[in-house]
DNA sequence: GCCTGTGAATCCATTCACAGCT
DNA sequence: AGCTGTGAATGGATTCACAGGC
């Protein structure tokens, strides 16, 4: 039963984890799992599965298990995950340009539609086939043209704030942020920050600690 | 007062994000900081900052806040961000390629001094200008005589697991995992999984959410 | 019998509020 | 007077344990 509850953000990002394992499960035929099961696959508590679900709806059958494939669709449904998003990349050195090419991204759904970046050199060629890179003063007009829903920043950090300034102008309201600096984002939009290097530190950090 | 209590992982991440305004304002020339300047540039509230650091020592000084050059160093400490950390990258496709170009990790003491990839056609050419490409049967020596202490792996999927293997039966025991499947690891290993549609299925549940 | 769904209990993290030092 | 450091209070998230339904 949907409750509407406070959903905590650790379950939205479970919930994404357990797609996952399931895509595979699906694809190798297994139409059954436990809580336990998917538990196990994803190193979690099966109590944390089955509380993480409820919080969307009643998606098992008691003594039984969830259906995969159907808990699949649930969770894309949840997750927005089954339609096809529009985004643009800005910003195309290695990250950009590895970002765009990403088949992962495109498998998922999320397409990029348009590509910006400053530097006249790059503009008028191809971030890859297809995809013509534009310069940054024809952002306002490409989004509204191409429905681009999400910005995916790859710029130089310095330049961050100012291309996530002009996103949110042209009306974009979700960013993914590459550039290792905390954007200042009016309300009403939402950001992701992705930092490699917080994710080394955590390392080392963690390394320290075992044994 | 250092504790030896339990450390939350959040704080660890908290405290690597007060380091980057504080690398900002050190440049910037600015010397002094308080709880309530930092937690502003870092979105958190001043009280967390405090205990944040709290759990580590005491860095501050009483009616006046943190010197910020101090501060840095002492967190740079906390993290063993003080000094150079050796990386393997394995797969040089996309992802792999623009990853060892970041000169955002080499900045910070994230050194890769080895490459490796299964592709024949790969392997004997420069990832980038001093960076050899290795075949994945070089790994375990290699990582001796280079002394490589984090393994990042960037290869597809079907092959991340193998390759997990790999780099523990080498000696390795932290690994940072480009690829969208979850690690089984060892005892005494670390492991942290970077998906990026993880985020951009965050972004889109919290886009639903906001107005 | 078995496994889900969920209130209650527990555990952990954040914030408050003030004592302690400069 | 001002700002840190921290025990106590609050607020969330996770896990337990069992009722509910196949």
């Amino acid at each position: 039963m949907p409750k509407k509850t406070k959903i905590p953000n650790a379950t939205i990002e479970r919930i994404s984890l357990y797609a996952r394992p399931l895509e595979i499960l699906l694809r190798e035929g297994t139409s059954l799992i436990s809580s336990e099961g998917l538990a196990d696959l994803c190193r979690v508590n099966p109590a944390q599965v089955r509380k993480d679900l409820s919080y969307f709806g009643e998606f098992g059958v008691r003594g039984v298990g969830y259906a995969v494939g159907d808990l699949l669709e649930e969770i894309r449904k949840i997750l927005f995950a089954d339609r096809v998003w529009r985004l643009a990349i800005v910003g195309l050195g290695n990250m950009g340009t590895a970002l765009v090419r990403q088949e992962n991204f495109a498998r998922r759904g999320y397409r990029f539609v348009a590509a910006f970046d400053s530097d006249p050199g790059k503009v008028g060629g191809e971030a890859i086939p297809g995809l013509r890179v534009h310069p940054l003063k024809d952002l306002q007009t490409l989004v509204q043209e191409a429905g681009i829903e999400v910005g995916v920043i790859a710029t130089p950090p310095s330049q961050a704030q100012n291309i996530a300034d002009i996103l949110v102008d042209a009306g974009i309201r979700a960013i993914l942020n590459f550039s290792p600096i905390l954007i200042r984002q009016p309300q009403g939009t939402v950001v992701e920050n992705v930092d490699f290097t917080v994710s080394l530190e955590n390392l080392a950090y963690r390394l320290s600690k075992v044994d």
